[in-house]
RNA sequence: GCCCGGGUGGCGGAAUGGCAGACGCUGAGGACUUAAAAUCCUCCGGGGAUUUUUCCUCAUGUGGGUUCGACUCCCACCCCGGGCACCA
C-alpha cells in the first residue's frame, strides 16, 4: 500500500478536492456522511411482522482477531449487497452481526502479556466493529451478540443443562488428543492433517485418557444425514457431501466369534459389510487398542513375541495420512476363535490398520474379498479362500469346503455368486447377506447394524476463556446440575493464567469450592469450559430476540425469522460449525422451541482472498488492511474491486493494480453526474418507493419520449433498461456481481460515447438514465450512490426507494444484427429492423457479396434460423 | 485410491448450444498541458494474404464423439486446487 506516490494517489485525489482525479468525489467524506443519516435515521434496523415478507441474510459471525483485512471484508461486502438488494425489493430484511468472542488466542495473548482475555477480546472487537461501520455495512446494531456476555452464554449452559436432562450431555473417561501448545483437549476435527493441532499446524497432537462431556450427537446421525435432502439445491452439493462423509453411514451387521479353548473370556464382536464372505475369513483382527488383547495375550504362548510389538503399535502417534501408506504389520496373538457359520478355528491377530474408534474395534480378515486383507494375508501367509465368484463366471458347483485350484492373486470386492459357503453357497450376494444376517440373529450371535463415523461431540475444554459447565460435584449427592435459577455460573473475574498444568479454573479456588444445590454441603465445581462451537451452533437464533432475560429467545420472534433465508461463509466451516449447528437445530426442534428442521434454507460459500497466490491472513503476513483500504480508496471502492475482480464463490487475488480500474470507475460516474446534476436536478424523477406494490414501482418509472424522441435519447434509454434488465437477473439469480458491474460500466462508456449530452438529450431523459445508474449501484456501493442521488435532487434518501423496472418497451432493439453462418462458419452480418422474417433475411443474404462468394455453385440444403439473432445456411 | 471443483489472451475474468475473449488491469500510440499527473480518444490472441478499406485461417488443457453449429453436452486422458481416506 504504501508505495503508491503518484500524484494519482486517490488519496491526494481525495482530500485535495479536485486535483488528482479531476472529480469531487471524495469518498472519506462522503461516506462519513452517509453512515451518519443511516444512523440517525434508524434504516437497517427491523422488527419481526408477519405482514411482512421477511429475509434473514446472515454472515457467519468472526472470531475478532488481530487486524480485519480484505479477506474478511469479502464475506460481509457479499452479504450486504444482497441484504440492500432485498431491502430495496420490499423485504423485512434481517441483518445482524455479532462476535464469536471466546476462544484460545484471547487467552494465549492474556498469558503472553499478563493481562485479562477480555482485554484482548475488547480491543479486537472494538477494532471490528469499527471497521464493519466504516465500510457502512447494512446491520442491525441494537442485535449485537458478544458470546463472551455472561447474557449470553448462561443460555449455552441452559442449553446444556437441558440436554443433560435429555440424556443427550454425558460424561465418559476417553482418550483424547491433547494438544501440548494449547495444553487442552482438542476435538477430532480439530485436528488436521492427519495429527496436527488446527490451531498450530507444526504441532503433533498426542493422546490422553481424561473424563470428558459429551454431548450425543450420535442420537441424531440418522437425522442428520436424512435432513441432508432438504438442503438439496440451497447449499453448495460438497458441502452436502462432505457432511455425508463425515457422518459416514454404513450398513452391515455384527457377528460375535466366541474364543477357543480359554474359558471366561467373553466374545470378540466383528463389524463387516459383507457378512456373506465370511466362510472366507481367515482370521479375526483386534485392534492394538481393543480391551481384550491383554486378556487374549495372558498365559498365551505367543505372549512374549507379541508383547515388544503391542506396545511400539499402542504408542506410534496417530497420523492418519501417514496411516493411509503404512505398512501393514500385525502378530499372533496364538489364540483362535470360532467361526459361528463355519465351525472353523481361525487365528486372532492384532493388526496396526485396525482402528479401534470404527465399527467394534475387531474385523475378520477375508483375504480373497478385500484388499486390505489380501495384502494382510500375503504378508503373513494367510490362506485366501475364494467365496464369491461375478455372476458371469458361472460357479462349477456348490463345492463344499477346499480352495480353488490356484489361489487367485488380486482381492474380488465386488458383489457376485457365493460359493463354498455351506447352505448359502448359490446365492446372490444381496440375498446371501440378507439371509446370513437373519440366520445369524436366529441364532443369536449376530444381527444386520448400521454404523456411523460420527462420533459424540466432546465438547469439555481445560482452559479460562469459555463457557463454564453447570454443574457441581458434591461427596453426598454426586453430579448435581446447577440449577436454572443460578444461571449464569460466571468465569471468576480474576483468574490465574498460566497456559500451563491444570486448568485455570481449576486453580481458582473462590471458583471451585461451593454448595450443593441439592443438600447445601459444601461441592466442587466443573471447571471444564465449553468448546466454542457451542457458542456458534445456536448465535442466530439469539439475533432474532438478542435481550431475552426468560429464555433463549422467543420461540414467535424465531418462528417468524427462521429458517435463515441466505447464509454466507467460508468453506472452512463446511463440517463442524455448520454440522453442530445442525445437530443444535434439531434439539431444540425436539425441545419444542421452534417447529423447522434446518436452520438454513440456503448457505453460499464464498472464495478465499489471496495475495501472491496464498490465501490472505496475518500469518502469512500478505494482508490488506481493510481500514488502509478504506482510508485511502474509501470504503466503496474496496467493496467494488472486491465484487468485481471475480465471482464471489472463486478465490480472487487481490492486485494493487486492477483496483484503480474500480477507483477510476467510480470517479468516472461521479463525474458524469456532477456534469449534468443542476440541469436535471429540477426535473421530475423516480418516485417507486420500498413500500410500493410492484405495479406502482412500475409506473414510478417515467416514460418521457416514446414520442419524438431523438436517435440519442432512444439509444441511451434502449442501452440503460437493457442493462437494468441483465443487472436485475446478474443480482437475483446468479450473484454474477462481477459481471453486473462490468454492464454498468459498458453502459458508463455508452453515456461518456452520447456526450454532449445537452445536444440533443432532454433533461428529463438525462434524469432517467442517470438515475438508473446510481440505483444499479446502489446495493455495492451505497455511499456514493446516495451521494449521487443527492446530487440529482432528490430530499429522501435512497433507503425509501425502491429497485427499479425495467421498462421492456424501452429496452427493445429496433434493429438487430443477424449474423449469418455459411455451413457454422460466420460469414457476415446483416442489419433489419427487428422482426424480420426468416425468408427476406435469406434473399439479403443470398446478395450479400461477402457471403454470397461462399454460396456460389453450391445449393443450400438447410437453414437454421434463430429470430433476430443467426442465420446458419447449410450448403452441399 | 475415492469424491467434488477448475483449466479461455501478458493478467483478473466474460460468454448456461448461436459472432470466443465482454468489462477491467497492464502495455503501445495520440489529444490536452510549459511539463507532469489526472482526464479523453485509438490499438492490443497467433499465423497468413493484402496498397489501405479488408479477407482467410488456427485458437477455450489433450484426443475422440453428438450437433447445422460446442468454451458450453457426452466419452477417454493430462494437469491444477480442495475434500475424504486402512471406515472393515
Amino acid at each position: 500500500m504504501a508505495e503508491q506516490t503518484t500524484s494519482g494517489n486517490p488519496q491526494q485525489g481525495a482530500s485535495g478536492g479536485a486535483a488528482g482525479t479531476g472529480s469531487g468525489y471524495d469518498p472519506q467524506k462522503i461516506e462519513l456522511k452517509w453512515q451518519k443519516r443511516w444512523a440517525d435515521a434508524r434504516v437497517f434496523e427491523s422488527e419481526a411482522d408477519p405482514s411482512k415478507s421477511k429475509y434473514y441474510i446472515l454472515e457467519m459471525l468472526p472470531y475478532p482477531s488481530g487486524t480485519m483485512h480484505m479477506g474478511h471484508m469479502r464475506n460481509y461486502t457479499i452479504g450486504d449487497v444482497v441484504a440492500r438488494m432485498k431491502r430495496m425489493r420490499g423485504f423485512n430484511v434481517l441483518h445482524p452481526m455479532g462476535w464469536d468472542a471466546f476462544g484460545l488466542p484471547a487467552e494465549n495473548a492474556a498469558i503472553k502479556n499478563k493481562t485479562h482475555p477480555r482485554e484482548w477480546t475488547n480491543r479486537n472487537v472494538g477494532e471490528f466493529q469499527r471497521v464493519l461501520r466504516r465500510f457502512g455495512f447494512s446491520y442491525d446494531w441494537r442485535r449485537e451478540i458478544w458470546t463472551c456476555d455472561p447474557e449470553y452464554y448462561r443460555w449455552n449452559q441452559w442449553f446444556f443443562l437441558r440436554m443433560l436432562e435429555r440424556g443427550l450431555a454425558y460424561r465418559k473417561k476417553s482418550r483424547v488428543n491433547w494438544c501440548p501448545k494449547c495444553c487442552t483437549v482438542l476435538a477430532n476435527e480439530q485436528v488436521i492433517n492427519g495429527g496436527y493441532c488446527w490451531r498450530h499446524e507444526d504441532t503433533l497432537v498426542e493422546t490422553r485418557e481424561i473424563e470428558q462431556w459429551f454431548l450425543k450427537t450420535t442420537a441424531y446421525a440418522e437425522q442428520l444425514l436424512d435432513d441432508l435432502k432438504e438442503l438439496e439445491g440451497g447449499w453448495p452439493e460438497r458441502v452436502i457431501l462432505m457432511q455425508k462423509n463425515w457422518i459416514g453411514k454404513s450398513q452391515g451387521a455384527k457377528v460375535k466369534f466366541a474364543v477357543a479353548d480359554i474359558a471366561g473370556v467373553e466374545p470378540i464382536e466383528i463389524f463387516t459389510t459383507r457378512i456373506d464372505t465370511i466362510y472366507g475369513a481367515t482370521a479375526l483382527i483386534l485392534a492394538p487398542t481393543h480391551p481384550l488383547v491383554s486378556k487374549l495375550l495372558e498365559g498365551s504362548p505367543e505372549r512374549a513375541e507379541a508383547e515388544p510389538q503391542l506396545a511400539k503399535m499402542r504408542q506410534t502417534s496417530v497420523k492418519t495420512e501417514d496411516l493411509a501408506t503404512m505398512e501393514k504389520e500385525g502378530f499372533f496373538t496364538g489364540r483362535y476363535a470360532t467361526n459361528p457359520f463355519s465351525e472353523e478355528k481361525i487365528p486372532i491377530w492384532v493388526g496396526n490398520f485396525v482402528l479401534m474408534e470404527y465399527g467394534t474395534g475387531a474385523i475378520m480378515a477375508v483375504p480373497a474379498h478385500d484388499e486390505r486383507d489380501s495384502e494382510f494375508a500375503a504378508k503373513y501367509g494367510l490362506p485366501k479362500p475364494v467365496v464369491v465368484v461375478p455372476e458371469t463366471q458361472a460357479p462349477p458347483s456348490k463345492t463344499e469346503g477346499g480352495a480353488p485350484a490356484h489361489p487367485i492373486e488380486a482381492a474380488f470386492t465386488e458383489y457376485g455368486i457365493s460359493v463354498n459357503s455351506g447352505p448359502f453357497s448359490g446365492l446372490k450376494t444381496e440375498d446371501a447377506i440378507a439371509k446370513m444376517a437373519a440366520f445369524a440373529e436366529q441364532k443369536g450371535f449376530g444381527r444386520a447394524e448400521t454404523i456411523y463415523r460420527l462420533r459424540d461431540w466432546g465438547i469439555s475444554r481445560q482452559r479460562y476463556w469459555g463457557t463454564p459447565i453447570p454443574v457441581v460435584y458434591c461427596a453426598k449427592d454426586g453430579l448435581v446440575p446447577v440449577p436454572d435459577k443460578d444461571l449464569p455460573v460466571v468465569l471468576p473475574p480474576n483468574p490465574k493464567l498460566t497456559g500451563e498444568g491444570e486448568s485455570p479454573l481449576a486453580a481458582t479456588p473462590e471458583f471451585v469450592n461451593t454448595t450443593c444445590p441439592k443438600c447445601g454441603g459444601p461441592a466442587r465445581r466443573e471447571t471444564d469450559t465449553m468448546d466454542t462451537f457451542v457458542d456458534s451452533s445456536w448465535y442466530f437464533y439469539r439475533y432474532t430476540d438478542p435481550h431475552n432475560d426468560k429464555a433463549p429467545f422467543d420461540s414467535a420472534k424465531a418462528a417468524y425469522w427462521f429458517p435463515i433465508d441466505q447464509y454466507i461463509g467460508g468453506i472452512t466451516h463446511a463440517i463442524l460449525h455448520l454440522l453442530y449447528s445442525r445437530f443444535w437445530c434439531k434439539v431444540m426442534r425436539d425441545m419444542g422451541l421452534i417447529t423447522h428442521n434446518e436452520p438454513a434454507a440456503r448457505l453460499f460459500t464464498q472464495g478465499m482472498v489471496q495475495k501472491g497466490g496464498v490465501t490472505m491472513s496475518k500469518s502469512r503476513g500478505n494482508v490488506v488492511g481493510a481500514e488502509d483500504m478504506a482510508q485511502k480508496y474509501g470504503a466503496d471502492t474496496g467493496r467494488l474491486y472486491t465484487l468485481f475482480a471475480a465471482p464471489p464463490e472463486k478465490d480472487l487475488e487481490w492486485s494493487e493494480e486492477s483496483i484503480e480500474g474500480s477507483w477510476r470507475f467510480l470517479n468516472r460516474v461521479y463525474r458524469l453526474i456532477e456534469r449534468h446534476a443542476e440541469a436535471v436536478r429540477g426535473v421530475k424523477g423516480r418516485v417507486g418507493k420500498i413500500e410500493d406494490p410492484p405495479s406502482k414501482i412500475e409506473r414510478g418509472a417515467p416514460a418521457p419520449v416514446s414520442v419524438g424522441a431523438t436517435a440519442k435519447e432512444k439509444t441511451l434509454l434502449r442501452k440503460v433498461h437493457q442493462t437494468l434488465r441483465r443487472v436485475t437477473q446478474d443480482f437475483e439469480t446468479r450473484w454474477h456481481f462481477n459481471s453486473a458491474i462490468a454492464l454498468i460500466m459498458e453502459l458508463t462508456n455508452a453515456i461518456y460515447a452520447q456526450e454532449p449530452l445537452e445536444d440533443g438529450v432532454r433533461p428529463e431523459v438525462r434524469k432517467e438514465v442517470l438515475e438508473l445508474v446510481t440505483l444499479m449501484l446502489a446495493p455495492m456501493t451505497p455511499h456514493l450512490a446516495e451521494e449521487l442521488w443527492e446530487m440529482l435532487g432528490h430530499k429522501d434518501g435512497l433507503w425509501t426507494v425502491a429497485w427499479p423496472a425495467f421498462r421492456e418497451d424501452l429496452a427493445r432493439d429496433e434493429e438487430v444484427e443477424i449474423v449469418v453462418q455459411v455451413n457454422g462458419r460466420v460469414r457476415g452480418k446483416i442489419k433489419v429492423p427487428a422482426g424480420t422474417a426468416e425468408d427476406e433475411i435469406v434473399k439479403m443474404a443470398q446478395v450479400d457479396p461477402g457471403i454470397a462468394h461462399h454460396l456460389a455453385g453450391k445449393r443450400i440444403v438447410k437453414r437454421i434460423f434463430v429470430p433476430d439473432k443467426l442465420l446458419n445456411l447449410v450448403v452441399a
